[in-house]
DNA sequence: CCAGCATTAATTTTT
DNA sequence: TTAATGCTGG
């Protein structure tokens, strides 16, 4: 057994923040080998191995067999890892063509191409198998599309084409879609594929999960009407993988073979779909070193298991552990604050980051009355940085959810202050570049129906429902694809005159588009296509700004097709790797939400929106219940670390929520931070610090997780000082009463007090009865507005 | 067929 | 607030 101490031999004797105690006992670990199994650091050691520390020289060391290595936030994970595909390949234990590399981003995987390439020059270029689980999968696929029933060009289909799609299929199914939405659909099959399970593998409850029992039903048809499209949605990039390594024995040895070392990346982020691929590939070599930690674990909502990290010593027994636990981010007591709050947290594995550096600022905790005075706030807290010579490019604002950036841009253009915003719209999902995207795939691939409906009357010719319907009539009853059809319709009478005209001159377009494909390059044609369609044309007409801006992006995305030697090699770019890179110009405040954080650092950080129902989000507890809060706890332990230097959270009392001011109180978290590494400061008299006695232990129904005395006693600033400041500041207690109430309800079960009969008010249906009750959801027959479905967390009791 | 208006229910995170 | 959808009249 492994003691702490002799993993950081480090020459400084690691001060261990907050003290070890308070830290959840460490889960068993395997023997590791002495240390002295590796040569000791050295002035003849390769260049990538220099400045490594000792767990990440044993990371990059321990080349054979099964790995996991447990890398806290800021340890130098990206260091470790690269320097281990270098060794690899050094050392000659492999061509950079035989590592599987995966990550779970593109942007990690462009770093890790950057890096490894830095450190080997060009033999990076052979590393194919260095990319996205999606985009691998999509890649393997592509060699063996037909054994899963597919053509090797087929599209890969974002969100949008899905939602379209079902939306069809449920209404063929006769299903009332406001019932059951289309999203929610989208929802259960997302999870099917990323537990790994195909529409004959779901068991009768998992079926229930969608209009009564009809789930299997439709994920049936929705994965045959993909294949007919000879189109593929994310999920099937990984859940067709799997089929095929799980069913096709020679396929499976073949990559067995041919990848002699596996590493992965965020490993506590795979899903199950992901896990059981990785485990079939392993098995053969069991060369796999899996790099993750348990404590920024904040994608299970996307169906990542933890469970997956947990229990990697079982799937491979004799598994090596490495834990990186010196931080090279944080000032000290930033990592303390990060470490007491995730302790309140249980199933770790456990660590104890510590770092050389000496004592910075305490982490901040600011209340303020309103979501203005936030953006003030930190506006004022940017301008004085800015003042003192550090540049905004260092800073930024993570935020739970992305609508709460608004208020922030609101400010910020009011002030001047310059800012970035991450992670909105991509550059892709604009309605223009969609829209060319569609023309595209058109071309590209006949079979392709969704993106040949959205052209259809785009730009508007005067072809509607009406005419859509004719051909789809026409498709259906020949099994042709609709543009195949279309052609078709052309020669009969079924279309009036002028929408035929109007077909007839798309359709010829289409046909010449395609006869371009085998001698045009993929960006000249766009071009012309963009030309000839009149799109470009109906933008010019317009004269507005934003047409100006979208002709901009599709001038953009030419000029991105010219790096492409084929339209199909582009599209397939598109739908998996083109994110926005921000163009680095003026130094800007970066906004961004916490997971599009996750793996960046910033100098100064500001954390807003800490209140219950948004952070940790209402949506979410409703939703999972505990682990959620769990999860919502590591999303803020994913926050704070991201600080080098300072770490501001705040709070406001107030604030407008759908356009109606709510009154709300400091996230539990804040409370959850060790009193000696806060510093709490509020502009409110009395502190905002007394929103918490709305909040009493009896009522809090996580009242339980301080039973552990030693966490009571360490209880954050807010408590002490809630019961210290008498008054001050004037609320109305049932504004208090009722935000508690809607903020803090738990579970699927939905609300207690709320039953069938029961008689409740809604803003803005006024009174009714509840007539049916479905976890959260409520129908209700109000008095004036007749039957409604509404979520219990926007009625009160009558 | 389409544009403009009224209505509606309600927001997390993303490959 | 506001985005997304449905309805109505031209």
């Amino acid at each position: 057994m492994l003691s702490r101490s002799s993993l950081s031999t480090a020459s400084v004797p690691p001060a261990p923040l907050p003290p070890a105690s308070t830290f959840p006992k460490r889960s068993t670990v395997n023997d590791l080998a002495p240390a002295s199994e590796f040569p000791p650091p050295s002035a003849s050691d390769p260049a990538y191995l220099q400045g490594l520390n000792t767990p990440q020289r044993e990371a990059v060391l321990s080349s054979d067999g099964p790995v996991l290595v447990l890398a806290g936030a800021g340890t130098g994970k990206t260091a470790a890892l690269t320097a281990r595909l270098a060794h690899l390949i050094a050392t000659r234990r492999a061509w950079p063509s035989e590592i599987l590399a995966v990550t779970f981003t593109n942007k990690a995987a462009r770093e890790m191409r950057e890096r490894v390439g830095r450190i080997i020059g060009e033999a990076v270029e052979g590393m194919p198998w260095l990319g996205t689980f999606h985009s691998i999968g999509a890649k393997m696929l592509r060699r063996h599309a037909e054994l899963v029933g597919l053509q090797s060009n087929f599209t890969i289909i974002d969100t949008d084409d899905q939602l379209r799609l079902l939306k069809q299929l449920i209404q063929a199914a006769d299903i009332d879609d406001k019932r059951w939405p289309a999203r929610q659909l989208a929802g259960c099959i997302d999870r099917w594929k990323n537990k790994g399970l195909n529409p004959h593998e779901l068991d009768a409850a998992e079926s229930e999960l969608y209009a009564n029992g009809r789930g299997q039903e439709l994920y049936t048809a929705y994965q045959d009407r993909l294949k007919a499209l000879n189109a593929c949605d994310f999920g099937d990039l990984l859940l067709h993988m799997l089929t095929l390594l799980r069913t096709d024995r020679a396929v499976l040895e073949q990559y067995q073979q041919k990848f002699k070392y596996i590493l992965v990346d965020e490993y506590q982020d795979t899903n199950s779909s992901q896990y059981l691929w990785l485990r079939l590939l392993a098995q053969a070599r069991k060369n796999i070193c899996c790099v993750g930690d348990d404590d920024q674990s904040i994608y299970s909502w996307r169906g990542a298991e933890v469970a997956n990290i947990l229990r990697f010593e079982k799937d491979f027994p004799g598994a090596r552990i490495i834990r990186l636990e010196q931080n090279y981010r944080s000032t000290p007591h930033i990592l303390g604050a990060a470490s007491g709050l995730i302790a309140s947290n249980s199933d770790r594995l456990g660590k104890t980051l510590w770092t050389e550096v000496d004592a910075g600022e305490k982490v901040r905790v600011l209340g303020v009355w309103d979501g203005p005075e936030e953006a003030r706030r930190i506006g004022e807290e940017l301008e004085s940085l800015s003042r003192r010579g550090i540049s905004l490019d260092r800073t930024a604002i993570l935020v739970r959810a992305q609508f709460q950036t608004r208020e922030f841009e609101d400010r910020f253009i009011a002030i001047g202050m310059p800012y970035r915003i991450i992670g909105g719209f991509r550059f892709y999902e604009r309605a223009e570049i969609r829209d060319a995207l569609a023309y595209l795939r058109v071309v590209n691939q006949p079979a392709d129906d969704l993106a040949f409906e959205r052209i259809f009357n785009t730009p508007k010719r005067g072809l509607g429902d009406k005419a859509l319907e004719k051909v789809h009539r026409l498709a259906r009853a020949t099994g042709l694809p609709l543009s195949a059809a279309a052609f078709q319709i052309l020669d009969s009478d079924e279309l009036p005159a002028r929408a035929r005209t109007a077909l007839t001159a798309l359709m010829r377009g289409i046909a010449r588009w395609r006869d371009l494909l085998a001698t045009m390059n993929p960006a000249d044609l766009a071009r012309q296509i963009l030309d000839e369609s009149g799109y470009t044309q109906v933008l010019q007409a317009e004269r507005s700004v934003e047409a100006s801006g979208r002709l901009e992006n599709l001038s953009e995305l030419a000029r991105a097709m010219e790096e492409y030697e084929s339209l199909g090699d582009f599209l397939e770019h598109v739908s998996l790797v083109m994110d926005n890179e921000a163009a680095a110009d003026e130094a800007k405040v970066t906004m961004m939400t916490i997971h599009g954080a996750k793996g960046l650092e910033f100098e100064h950080v500001f954390l807003a929106g800490w209140e219950e129902g948004v952070f940790p989000s209402q949506r979410a507890l409703d939703e999972g219940g505990m682990a959620s809060l769990e999860e919502e706890r590591r999303l803020a332990y994913v926050a704070i670390t991201r600080a080098r230097a300072s770490c501001t959270i705040l709070h406001a009392a107030n604030r407008r929520i759908y356009g109606q001011w709510t009154s709300s109180i400091p996230s539990r978290f804040i409370g959850e931070l060790p009193a000696e590494h806060v510093e709490e400061e509020s502009s409110l008299t009395g502190g905002a610090s007394l929103w918490r006695a709305g909040l009493s232990e009896r009522d809090d129904p996580f009242a339980h997780l301080a039973r552990d005395p030693e966490r009571a006693a360490r209880r954050g600033p807010g408590w002490q000082r809630a019961a210290q400041v008498p008054g001050g500041f004037n609320a109305t207690p049932q504004r208090v009463a009722e935000a508690r109430s809607s903020a803090i309800s738990l579970g699927n079960a939905g609300r207690s007090d709320v039953e069938i009969g029961t008689r409740v008010f809604h803003q803005k249906f006024g009174y009714g009865l509840v007539a049916e009750k479905e976890g959260n959801k409520l129908e209700i027959d109000f008095e004036n507005s007749g039957r409604k479905r509404v979520i219990d967390s926007f009625v009160s009791l009558a």
